[in-house]
DNA sequence: ATTGGTGCAAATGCTTTGCATAAAG
DNA sequence: CTTTATGCAAAGCATTTGCACCAAT
């Protein structure tokens, strides 16, 4: 994989935002560096890079996918309200995996925990306000 | 919510199937007994039953949602090549919600278990088939 | 009679793609 | 020099919406 400017930035935004931004939000924090980057790459950066096991594609809440640049394994909380997305610490040690009983047939890969809640901010109704 | 034609073949075929189908999927099946039913009709449903608690959303992996007509908590296998669904049994009695140590300010509303894994079609190499 | 639901077509919004040009190795 | 990536605009696809008509209560 060739490293182009686009790309390195675009994975140190990523890494930089604790935000598991969209590829537009993450566009819109790129352009501030790159002023004439095009949406195209950012999508096209986002999807090589998860492929290639380096960031995380986040594809909760089946509206906008979001992008995290921490992959060590960790679980998220989705907020139903406004569709953000938080990393929740849970107990660890924890095997997912070991819980399954009958996989059905599936070669199952990997097991995570998700959670969803209502974000501070949506508790304080500031919700329509980041939708 | 008025019980309409629509909504009960709708509700009753989703609950027939066991595949978790997309909303076109669903729409198909439906139009074998509602030949003029629009697809729109079936989106609108999904929706309104799911706001009910009567259906889930499926909201994993891939473009489409997903639905599910069984309500009871269970976890699911997301098939990452072709994006079917299937049940997967667990050990039991786990309360998922405990195993959160920090909530980052969310009120959290429900936690599970999910595993992502491929499915027996496609182990065969049947992927492009069902994709 | 009133309210909510439906069918249709058009619109929306996120994401992907074709293509000519530019940059990396 | 060869290959891969970029920018732009257009296309794609799932989903939603406006509106006139219809059906359930």
């Amino acid at each position: 994989m060739r490293i182009t400017n686009q790309r390195e930035i675009i994975l140190e935004e990523l890494r930089r935002l604790k935000t598991h931004p969209t590829a537009d939000e993450l566009y819109e924090v790129v352009k501030k560096r790159l002023p004439r980057i095009s949406i195209a790459t950012v999508y096209r950066n986002l999807e090589r890079l998860s492929e290639a096991g380096i960031i995380h594609k986040l594809e909760y809440g089946g509206r906008q996918k979001r992008f995290d640049g921490d992959v060590r394994p960790h679980s998220h909380v989705f907020c139903v309200r406004c569709g953000r997305i938080s990393d929740v610490d849970t107990v660890e040690g924890l095997s997912v995996r070991a819980m399954v009983l009958d996989p059905k047939g599936f070669e199952i890969i990997e097991g995570s925990l998700q959670f969803e809640g209502i974000c501070p901010e949506c508790q304080k109704g500031n919700s329509l306000t980041t939708n």
